[in-house]
DNA sequence: ACTATCCCCTGACGGC
DNA sequence: TGCCGTCAGGGGATAG
């Protein structure tokens, strides 16, 4: 669920106040699938100061001072949460890290356990990265158009959830993208024109951009580092609203399954 | 070398 | 009240 624009929230609250600290200490209080587990991923962060947080399509990554890095996904339900010392856990938190000179502690929560976080070193990383396709918000319109031509036969829904066509596009801004641009998810690659390419593109980027105004969307469970909502909720014009007026014409938004993954748009907008 | 489908997991919800 | 089935979904693994 957390897409672009809630990924690259959490990032930008994570590098303000990781920027420069040390992991004082890391607890692990639920065995999930990081990797190295137990003690040799609590051994690598301990005492290693945070340089920066970046982002690559949905995965968050901590820079360290000794040149390594942690590589986090948050899948549907992972969380990275400020609290307070000494509260409670919670029974899904997985990992507590305590900061120099912060007066809270991090924890990485997941409910439904599919997230993740991995340390790897520069190789690693650039390996995994390199198969991403553009991060829609660094590049023009014609280059995530031109990334939406092939193979011809592929739903542009399919396509747009595919992390190596463009990078951070998941099912809500998939649905949202298409319902701005006018083409519905099941249209083939093939079929569509250059100008439709060319409006889709602007369409993601728009949408990106305006969630990320908003601190994205909490349609289901993500929340924030301070465990706040996002703002978008009320903005989306397609996903979520199944059997809800359009926002454009006021015929109810239908819903089919595409890929795999609910897929949410208005049959009278979209052609 | 492709694409399509399966599957990991828990909680919310509807039906009875 | 409780039980059961269904759904939510990113992306790696596997089947085709």
């Amino acid at each position: 669920m957390p897409e672009l624009p809630e990924v690259e929230t959490v990032r930008r609250q994570l590098h303000q106040k990781l920027r420069g600290r040390k992991i004082r200490q890391v607890k692990i209080l639920k065995t999930g699938r990081e990797w190295p587990r137990g003690n040799r991923f609590t051994r690598a962060l301990q005492g290693q100061t945070v340089l920066a947080v970046r982002r690559r399509a949905k995965l968050l990554i901590w820079e360290l001072d000794n040149g390594t890095f942690v590589m986090g996904h948050l899948k549907m339900t992972g969380r990275f949460v400020f609290v307070g010392t000494g509260l409670q856990p919670d029974k899904h938190d997985r990992i507590v890290f305590e900061l120099e000179g912060l007066p809270q502690c991090l924890v990485w929560s997941d409910i439904r356990q599919f997230g993740f976080l991995k340390v790897m070193n520069t190789e690693q990383l650039k390996q995994l990265l390199s198969n991403y396709g553009p991060e829609p918000l660094e590049v023009s319109p014609q280059v995530l158009a031109d990334r939406l031509k092939t193979p011809k036969t592929r739903h542009l829904k399919a396509a747009l959830l595919n992390q190596t066509v463009i990078a951070g596009i998941g099912n809500i801004y998939a649905d949202e993208a298409c319902h701005r641009a006018g083409l519905r998810p099941s249209r083939r690659l093939g079929d569509l024109t250059s100008a439709d390419r060319l409006r889709l593109a602007k369409s993601i980027q728009q949408v990106l951009r305006e969630s990320l105004a908003q601190q994205g969307t909490s349609a289901n469970d993500y929340l924030d580092t301070n465990g706040e909502r996002g703002g978008f909720l009320e903005l989306l014009r397609v996903y979520g609203r199944e059997g809800q007026p359009c926002k454009n014409c006021q015929a109810p938004v239908k819903k089919i399954v595409l890929a795999q993954r609910g897929t949410h748009y208005c049959a009278n907008c979209q052609k």
